[in-house]
DNA sequence: AACCCGGGGCA
DNA sequence: TGCCCAGGGTT
């Protein structure tokens, strides 16, 4: 807590009291660095002032506004719950850990970094920053990847945390851990804590905090079919039990391995009633590798040019909507999706 | 408890 | 390429 007021960084939600906008700004910092989320908070924040602007928003626009951020369920539980705040809490939100335990996107550290921060609820954070710098200074060997190794850490950070100052206490420990107490190559040099640090003292700052790897990604493989007719494109909204859940992209079959026979592309056009344009030259087929934590996915995209309209109960069979070159910048897609029409899509 | 969910930065 | 990140929800 003396390191910390000579070290933190400014930035624009330690400025304000507002549960909205810290709840808001905690939600983006989940599992994202504060780099990657400084913009999309100043776009949130200045798109939707209020609680009351974000529950009235539509839900494309929110996830627009989300785009490239990643893991959306975060978008759509935040737009649920800024609704709920509104018609359920009257636009206040609740002022205690427990209650805004409640809410639906926030859970045990969300729920404590509001509470600490907006009302000065005695109630320690524990995140990646905070797991690592307790590992190292107290020598805690528990794998953080396993969820009954939590108890120890918490029960260690609920000792720390000083009555008198909770909220600075939060802040400065994770602030610690994300600029002095770093992942790798931390500054041990210059630390504070070295005299007192388990692992510095011990030479095992490398080994903590234990962490068991996660397992390997598997790779997927997906055909888009670009449909086109004139100067519409054909999309579909994503649905649940899958990755990028409400955003759009192109009509998919997804493969097993890498090869999909043209026979089969073409049957698949027929089954959606499509008359191919045979008057339009063949564009080439595009492939782009997009690596996520849990998948990598190999996706072709297949240009498809249609001398008419799709036929409405297939297209609606299908889940596909036509959309204008305009109207597709609007919608919410995957940063693939968005990379292949941004700088494949002529 | 295990699994699922993105994208970017860095060495 | 491997690792990490101001985690939460579902099964």
């Amino acid at each position: 807590m003396d390191w910390y007021p000579r070290h933190r960084r400014d930035l624009p939600w330690r400025h304000t009291r507002d549960p909205y906008a810290i709840w808001l700004s905690e939600v983006i910092l989940q599992q994202t660095r504060v780099k990657q989320g400084l913009p999309y908070y100043l776009t949130f924040i200045n798109s939707y002032p209020t609680v009351q602007d974000l529950a009235a928003a539509p839900q494309d626009e929110v996830l627009r506004h989300w785009q490239g951020l990643g893991y959306y369920s975060r978008a759509r539980n935040m737009h649920h719950t800024a609704q709920q705040v509104v018609s359920e809490y009257g636009g206040r939100f609740p002022d205690s850990y427990a209650g805004l335990l409640q809410l639906r996107g926030v859970g045990q550290y969300t729920a404590a970094a509001i509470a600490s921060f907006a009302y000065d609820e005695r109630v320690a954070v524990l995140d990646g920053n905070v797991f690592r710098v307790l590992a190292r200074v107290f020598g805690l060997a528990q794998d953080i990847a396993v969820p009954a190794s939590r108890k120890v850490f918490q029960q260690l950070a609920d000792t720390l945390i000083p009555a008198d100052q909770p909220a600075e206490f939060n802040q400065a420990i994770m602030e610690f851990g994300a600029i002095q107490c770093t992942p790798l190559k931390p500054d041990c040099l210059f630390c504070p804590l070295q005299s007192q640090c388990y692992a510095f003292q011990h030479g095992l700052v490398s080994e903590l905090p234990v962490k068991s790897k996660a397992k390997a990604a598997r790779t997927r493989y997906f055909h888009y079919l670009v449909l086109r007719y004139a100067n519409t494109v054909y999309m579909r909204k994503r649905g649940p039990k899958d990755i990028w859940e409400g955003l759009y992209d192109f009509h998919l079959q997804e493969t097993d391995s890498g090869e999909l026979p043209a026979v089969t592309l073409l049957s698949a056009v027929e089954a959606l009633g499509g008359q191919l344009d045979t008057s339009r030259a063949e564009e080439p087929v595009q492939a782009l590798r997009h690596i996520l934590s849990h998948q990598k996915v190999e996706a072709k995209f297949h240009p498809v040019w249609l001398q008419e309209p799709l036929p409405e109960a297939s297209r609606l069979q299908a889940g596909l909507s036509a959309f204008s070159a305009g109207q597709i910048e609007e919608l919410p897609k995957p940063i693939m999706i968005a990379n292949y029409i941004s700088n494949k899509m002529k």
